[in-house]
DNA sequence: CAGTGGTCTAGACCACTAT
DNA sequence: TAGTGGTCTAGACCACTGA
């Protein structure tokens, strides 16, 4: 079951192990996880470590203690907005709109001016029931994101991409908003009129030890579109 | 030094006392705290403790931790961009911009359309080098801000208002952004033609047990001034 | 009432850092 | 090598919840 020769603490394996659980169904929202004391014999570790374990999924939200009752698995999903630190894609899955992700440009090859380092470039497009909202461009360090092509995939998550597959840390996102006269060649893909006003996010990630991977300008259409985000401190 | 019958957890005291040390100068940024082995024997705790109480501060990036080394005071003070969930006003003192604030309406009740219920409002003008920049509305919900109007003070951030004097914690923002043209009213107040684009940001404020007690409107005007914001996962 | 999570102790071994 | 933080054990007492 566990792997006490694993660099990877008791802890993180006994909350990885209860988060499969969580995800594939098994714990159902609302449901009683097994009491720590439970879950200690169960994993044949000590109760703090079983409780590092959980604190973890509580900061994530995953799960919460009621003292003296349990310990439950949290009733709704974490929703995501737009503007989220968990990427763009993801905050429209929660919302139950029907999104088309379009990509314009694939990753390919070029030279950053915000980077100023070698890049991935990509950019995609987002439409709801066929009015496009959402233009996105999105630069990568390319020495960092050595095999990005190959593991692209359009459907998934970029944000669980970065993590998971290169085992990057986001550190902090910094963000600036502005109003912009859409440009001709914006104008053409969002189908608004050159001029028209537009929401401009720029957007910067900044990785544990690495410093900033990753950039992207965000294009909206408000008008269109609510663009919600929400943030815990 | 710690009072086992206060209903604080010891942890928490001895961070406050940590975190005394740090706000008043005795600890300097870079400076390293005592060893948890010298801290647990100093506050007769055990080294599980002193390190429950030093997690909530590398939560809070006042401490970091270096394997090997030591816990050294966090050489920056967290910064805090506009639309942090830090309040508005703290934004601008710490990019050496001097800006102007005006309250345009001082605390009084209204009926608020929002909340649905009794509520405070209050509207204020922020100048950059004498060009309006920020308009602000806000209201809070009265029946959970009895005093508000004794205690409102321009000058101190709201945001530590509500926590420090009203014990609230906060535990989300929501956030909608949109660009809208810029109706007659604002544009006087914020001195730009009637039908100007800006920015608008809806901010609802939700804390522990109480639910949204605070919401509030932002009108920006993005081309005099970069709205930014930096948000940590 | 029994069971739960919240807190705490007094140790222990390890990997890592600095000297 | 000595000291540090990272992890973990095997207990303990408490306040709280729910039957």
């Amino acid at each position: 079951m566990l792997d006490s020769a694993s660099p990877l603490p008791l802890y993180a394996q006994i909350a990885a192990d209860l988060e499969a659980q969580i995800n594939s169904g098994e714990l159902l929202p609302q449901q009683k996880l097994k009491s720590e004391h439970e879950l200690s014999r169960h994993f044949h570790v000590g109760r703090p470590t079983v409780r590092q374990a959980t604190e973890l999924l509580v900061k994530r939200r995953l799960v919460e203690r009621r003292r003296g009752s349990g310990t439950y698995v949290s009733e709704q999903r974490p929703e995501l907005g737009i503007f989220s630190l968990d990427g763009t894609l993801a905050s429209f899955a929660h919302h139950s709109l029907k999104a088309e992700t379009k990509l314009l440009q694939g990753p390919e090859s070029r030279s950053s001016s915000e980077l100023g380092k070698p890049a991935l470039y990509i950019s995609r497009l987002i439409s709801l029931s066929g009015a496009p909202v959402l233009f996105e461009e999105l630069e990568f360090e390319r020495a960092h994101f050595p095999s990005l092509k190959e593991l692209w995939n359009q459907s998934s998550s970029l944000s669980r991409l970065v993590q998971e597959q290169f085992g990057y840390t986001l550190e902090s996102a910094h963000q600036t908003f502005s109003v912009v006269a859409c440009e001709q060649e914006n104008a053409n893909i969002l189908q608004v009129p050159v001029g028209h006003p537009i929401l401009k996010v720029r957007r910067r990630l900044q990785f544990r030890d690495k410093g900033v991977l990753i950039v992207a300008h965000l294009y909206c259409t408000t008008d269109r579109m609510s663009f919600t985000q929400e943030i815990r401190p």
